[in-house]
RNA sequence: GUCCCGUUCGUCUAGAGGCCCAGGACACCGCCCUCUCACGGCGGUAACAGGGGUUCGAAUCCCCUACGGGACGCCA
């Protein structure tokens, strides 16, 4: 049975490259008939709070990602990471060592001022524990292999291999007796049962360290995956400064989690010329294998176009709660009705909720309306005579799509007019604007009664 | 500095030795559709990082170089 899980820090919000770390450990437990966990690592108490967790939880949520199992935190396993460690001590596969962090961070300073690589040299690995100096805490060491090679069968990265001369004695256990992330990681994935670690590129050197307990501990090892990371848009790590990170901000700006997903799928994952996917074809066609080894760069254009995509799919009901929700509107009423009716129109001309709702704000003005300057510079004296005959003409028409378009053209040939030199004067009166759905939808959507008396307005301002 | 990883149109990618003088998508530029704006349709510009091999034949295999990224913490 396949396990995969999801381990984020709580640091204040749940990063895109998260998502998408996310997303495939997701996909590929699904596809595999397996199970996604989640686990919060909270160990630097620090920076960890509620309100984060809280955050990578709604992102999740929101996303669609949610785990088979309650999340565990791991900073309340840490007994556990001691007991392990202590293990690894009576076994005499690590041992404690007394430096101080002063000496520590000299013998850093030295190794770079010789331009030796930066390692810890072992000092205590063979001392009599007789020669520990008094008031000082030990930490725990693990105990690095000296020679051969240690080779990971990476699902992405393929077969990496690494001399164990390049490793060096990691801590384990902290002088405090908290035990470091490297230790804290391999003890929770073996106790969660984690058959697959899917995550980061960052953590693909980290991998040979974490192996070095799982040899220790004589633990069955699982079956690695790194996936790139994400850059913005100028190939440098993606930070703020180039825009939305948050899963949370996308969601504000509008972006659809079904298009978020599509978009953080198809970013360093292809297959074929496919490429609107959505949840039950990926969890068909995922495989973790086919993800790219190269870091992919964010391109908000290409998310917000496979948005606009979502959004004409997405259902009339959802997207009409969304829109006055967004305009604070209230969920039932005349102005709910309103967009609700022109819902299917406003969602083919849109490619974010932001821009959904700026569309059907005009629904629930009422008459005299604001006009946008190019509005109002076709609403000419010529324009006002033409919208005088048009109420009285659509008083007299039936308010649905056919009768409306019917009377509209007629209108326009009789008076020897083109269809536009009719609708646009009327768009700007019905509607503030010169966009907007066609005009026979919009008047549907507006009624008559409203319809004409912003005819009236127009013609009297 | 040491080690690891990467490099196909501006961007995301297809491509697993001949199907590729390299296909799709976004963006951009034309045209068409058209009551506006979108959608849609048609067409266009645009890439195998560079250099050596191997082979009858290389985007695909090997080596080197350049550039980019990552890791080297009593952070996660």
């Amino acid at each position: 049975m396949v396990r995969t899980r999801f381990a984020p820090s709580p640091t204040g919000l749940l990063h895109i490259g998260g998502a998408r770390t996310a997303l495939f450990n997701y996909l590929f437990a699904r596809h595999s008939g397996g199970q996604f966990l989640l686990r919060i690592e909270d160990t630097d108490r620090a920076r960890s709070t509620e309100a984060a967790v809280r955050v990578i939880l709604e992102g999740l949520d929101w996303l669609g990602l949610r785990a088979d199992e309650e999340p565990v935190f791991q900073s309340t396993r840490e007994a556990r990471h001691r007991e392990v460690a202590e293990a690894l001590l009576a076994a005499g596969a690590a041992y404690r060592a007394y430096d101080t962090p002063e000496e520590l961070a000299a013998m850093r300073a030295q190794a770079e001022a010789e331009r030796r690589p930066i390692r810890y040299d072992g000092r205590w690995r063979d001392r009599d524990p007789g020669d520990a100096p008094a008031g000082v805490a030990p930490v725990i060491r693990l105990k690095a292999p000296r020679d051969g090679d240690t080779v990971v069968r990476d699902l992405v990265q393929g077969e990496v291999r690494v001399a164990d001369a390049e490793l060096d004695d990691m801590i384990i256990l902290r002088s405090d007796g908290t035990p470091t992330y490297l230790h804290a990681v391999v003890v929770d994935d073996h106790d969660m049962g984690i058959t697959h670690v899917i995550r980061g590129d960052d953590h693909l050197t980290n991998t040979f360290r974490q192996l070095m307990v799982y040899r220790a501990m004589g633990w069955e090892t699982p079956a690695f995956a790194h996936v790139p990371l994400i850059h913005g848009a100028d190939g440098a790590k993606l930070s703020k400064r180039h825009g939305a990170v948050s899963v949370l901000e996308f969601r504000e700006q509008g972006y659809l989690p079904e298009a978020l997903c599509n978009y953080l799928l198809r970013l360093g994952w292809g297959h074929g010329d496919v490429e609107v996917i959505g949840r039950d074809e990926a969890i068909v066609l995922f495989d973790i294998e086919d993800v790219g080894r190269a870091a992919a760069r964010m391109d908000y254009a290409k998310l917000t176009h496979i948005n606009g995509v979502w959004l004409r799919a997405a259902d009339d009901d959802r997207l009409t709660a969304e829109v006055l929700r967004r305009l604070g509107l209230p969920e039932a009423g005349t102005a709910a009705a309103r967009v609700r009716v022109l819902m299917p129109a406003l969602k083919e001309r849109a490619k974010t909720l932001v821009e959904l709702a700026e569309s059907a704000a005009f629904l629930a003005r009422s008459a005299p309306l604001p006009f946008e300057p190019k509005a109002a510079a076709l609403l000419t004296e010529d324009a006002k005579s033409l919208l005088h005959e048009l109420a009285a003409l659509l008083a007299g028409t039936p308010f649905e799509k056919e009768a409306l378009d019917g009377a509209l053209r007629g209108f326009a040939e009789r008076t020897g007019r083109k269809l536009g030199q009719v609708a646009q004067p009327l768009r700007a009166a019905l509607t503030g604007s010169t966009v907007s759905p066609p005009i026979d939808a919009t008047l549907t959507a507006l009624g008559r009664e409203e319809s004409l008396a912003r005819i009236n307005a127009a013609v009297a301002g």
